[in-house]
DNA sequence: TTGTACGCGTTATCAT
DNA sequence: ATGATAACGCGTACAA
């Protein structure tokens, strides 16, 4: 094969068959306004006999200064990541908007739980980089430093001369929080995902919670937190379940731990519709009726939320303006643009039916 | 920004600073062990005072001839990708296999359910090309084979000159239609996803079924009529409904609709475990019990599988496997391997509680 | 249209 | 052992 590269005809090899410079074929591709039509096709038909595929896009990088990808990090693995469906439906948004720009996505999975490997950050064939809920010490964001690449991040905290997409989360959780206490629920848990990527589960006592590395989880609570108060609860009486990922079966187990507390708890704010959807299960397992006996609420608004049964009641983002946004951050930043304010994505209440008055 | 670019140091601005030649700063980074390591340190503080990353990934790749990363080409967009809970598993593997050896992966996403644009392709900076169930007339492909990079295919028929990861899928339908066959269910339909990639919904004609650009629908669809056949159920009478994506909520219009028939069936055979979570919730919503009054066969036995209620009979793939296996031919081939045998993924039957005798 | 100066490394091969 | 020299890769872009 390296045979084959070898033998590869490149843009000198047209010209030189075409009796033309190499400027000129390059020209045919990139510029077919600056030669005669005639020219053009006789380039074309010669490169296609030679079997030349058109300009090498590596060298075309180089020469351009343009690697011609954006840069995708995540924390986890792809399967984790993308079993959670407010990732796939983000990160689609995003590949759409940078689609339409010419460039293609390169991810960048985690591999144990702290992001990307340096090493294939300093490999990356990128212009610019987006990350995505990565803890605030990971060893990639260091080196998108180091490297110095334009840096979007996403749900995650601001980094200096890092542009930011944020979702309100602190926002939601309070009106999540508002919408049971209204209801009248006072005995409410938490069920959160992960605080640290050190993949433990359990309850979360304050010296976990003070030692959290992930923002959205921390920003979360508080706002869960505030939002009770406001209805009287003491933060401190509020249990909280830790669950290290974002899928039905931990939320299943949180649950369950949750509801096997005494007092049990009325209502459960979960940090995502995936975990609620596990709670639903739980709850269900254990005989109790949603939302007779126990409030479900989730986040996220996926499809899957108004598919469960019951529908539930969960704070609604709008994940395909987060990806697109992230998108167009990245673009711009890739221009050379500053960073400018954060980009704020709004909230919402969706009420359905997983919720309702406590008995 | 381009600015800052022109600025950035280079090998040669390192090697003039500490007084050696270019060739020996890049083996600083490179092969250690070729220059004392008193050397070396110096080199490398050198560069970090003045800001230098270390060698720039593009002007290596075209030094190197490998660009160090291997593209994956779908038909959908990532959104309706990443909601098959079969692929993400998948990729996942393939992705860990291949950063294992130092390379990322460069997703290029279908556009308008036809693959990706060619241009995309032409343009991807990759050593080599995984693709997944692309219909065969896929302009990418041609795209692929234009280049000339080395091609592996996954669940799609196999190309000149390309390696393949296939599952035996007519096998695994054939299992199957057996088992309900065995159950004594005599009228069967089947719930398909797309046959080609125009979006149509609906039953499936013979007409519709000769047109089809899916090998793997066409596949298990072979399969699921042979299987019947030898329970003396005749082709001709057995429903088709067409689902133009792998999502429950397709699974749960098509099976509206074959249970809507008379005479109703007794049992459905679904391509995937998503479609048949759809459809027992379409059974559920008629009015009809899983299994006692309908049996529901899947596909994948992915984790919602025996997540679901009642647990889906389904048959079984090995997605890790077979994304291991497509990364590792994707590496061979790029080492210049010639594709070889196609690597087939068993599968096999995992009975639950989603099927049972016909009364 | 063309000449030609870059761009940024890698990797023999050669010299000390 | 260490380090230097120089060919090479494949385009782009701008002045002529």
């Amino acid at each position: 094969m390296t045979q084959d590269r070898a033998r590869r005809p490149t843009l000198d090899t047209i010209a030189q068959r075409v009796g033309v410079s190499r400027a000129t074929v390059s020209n045919a591709y990139n510029r077919p306004d600056q030669l005669s039509t005639a020219l053009r096709e006789r380039i074309i038909a010669t490169a296609k006999q030679l079997g030349y595929a058109g300009p090498d896009p590596v060298a075309r990088s180089l020469a351009t200064k343009q690697a011609g990808s954006v840069a995708f990090m995540l924390c986890d693995g792809l399967s984790s990541a993308f079993s959670d469906p407010a990732l796939s439906i983000m990160l689609d948004a995003l590949s759409s908007t940078v689609d339409n720009e010419e460039r293609s996505l390169l991810l960048l999975p985690g591999t144990n739980d702290g992001g990307p490997r340096a090493q294939a950050v300093m490999r990356a064939q990128t212009d610019v980089v987006v990350a995505y809920s990565l803890p605030d010490d990971a060893p990639a964001l260091a080196a998108v430093r180091e490297r110095g690449l334009p840096l979007v991040v996403v749900d995650q905290p601001e980094l200096p001369g890092s542009a930011r997409v944020q979702v309100d989360d602190v926002g939601g959780a309070v009106l999540a929080a508002r919408h049971v206490g209204a209801l009248g629920h006072r005995r409410v848990a938490i069920l959160a995902f992960a605080l640290s990527a050190d993949g433990v589960r359990g309850p979360a006592d304050p010296r976990r919670l003070a030692s959290a590395h992930f923002r959205v989880s921390t920003d979360r609570i508080a706002g869960y937190l505030e939002g009770l108060a406001g209805h009287s609860i003491v933060p401190g009486e509020v249990p909280i379940w830790e669950a290290p990922g974002s899928v039905r079966e931990l939320g299943r187990e949180g649950a369950r731990w949750l509801l096997g507390l005494d007092p049990r708890p009325t209502a459960v704010l979960c940090m995502s519709d995936e975990l609620a959807l596990g709670a639903i299960r739980a709850a269900n397992e254990l005989g109790l009726s949603v939302p007779a006996e126990v409030s479900i609420v989730g986040f996220d608004d996926t499809p899957a939320a108004s598919w469960s049964d019951p529908p539930l009641t969960t704070v609604r983002q709008d994940l395909v303006s987060k990806g697109r946004q992230a998108g167009e951050l990245a673009l711009r930043m890739l221009n050379g643009a500053r960073p400018g304010k954060p980009v704020t994505i709004d909230v919402e209440l969706q009420v359905r039916r997983s919720t309702a008055a406590r008995v």
